[in-house]
DNA sequence: GACAAGATTAGCT
DNA sequence: GCTAATCTTGTCT
């Protein structure tokens, strides 16, 4: 294994989550099953802060649902919404902070055929893992991953990546939410065409 | 126990 | 651009 395959450190999730999020855009996700492996570039996220952050699960108070985001940096929390989809986050920031940064969308750069007979529906390569659901069901994280370490070598691990120039990164208001779209906390990484539809050009999104 | 809302997606108009 | 599908969670009674 080359040290592209080695899991982000711990000290890494543990800095400001806006950083991590969008430290994150070009890293990879790595996930296990079986024999297969398959590799998806970072390319999508948003940050969510719990304690000023009204559309943060984790605003307000602890829940049998948001516990997860109030523990250590580097841990996953993963939830079903809509009855059908799976959301996919790694926790930043210290324990009871409350802190996680959602991974919207990803580049199959290894594994895209494996990751394609997880998908429901026939799709192109570019169009794979281009949303937080369809990522989770490409990679077939489901709700067992909630609370699963990332910073150590398993079935699911974010691996260092390219080095995105700060030049292609761009910060948007983040996407489907109905609180806190004032917060300018979605990055995605410039003409990428693994980005969610209205990327393109966020000038014109509300 | 009942009810409404939700960090989405695909398909149809 | 609009809506159904579908179910977990939190809140209220």
């Amino acid at each position: 294994m080359t040290a592209l395959s080695e899991p982000l450190s711990r000290k890494f999730y543990l800095r400001d989550t806006l950083l991590v999020a969008g430290s994150l855009l070009g890293k990879f996700i790595v996930r296990r099953i079986g024999n297969k492996i398959i590799r998806a570039m970072i390319v999508e996220t948003e940050a969510y802060i719990g304690d000023h952050d009204p559309a943060s699960h984790s605003y307000g108070r602890v829940t049998g649902r948001n516990k997860v985001m109030f523990g250590i940096g580097g841990t996953a929390y993963v939830y079903f919404i809509y009855g059908n989809h799976y959301c996919f986050n790694a926790v930043t920031g210290r324990e009871g902070k409350g802190d996680a940064v959602l991974i919207r969308g990803a580049e199959i750069v290894e594994g895209s055929d494996t990751a394609a007979k997880f998908r429901k529906f026939p799709d192109d390569l570019h169009n794979l893992a281009n949303g937080p659901g369809k990522l989770c069901e490409a990679l077939c994280i489901d709700k067992s991953f909630n609370g699963h370490d990332l910073t150590e070598r398993s079935n699911l691990f974010i691996a260092g990546g390219k080095r995105i120039p700060p030049a292609v990164r761009i910060q948007t208001p983040r996407i489907g939410i109905s609180k806190g779209n004032e917060l300018h906390y979605r990055f995605i990484i410039s003409r990428n065409p693994c980005i969610t539809k209205h990327a393109y050009n966020p000038v014109k999104q509300k």
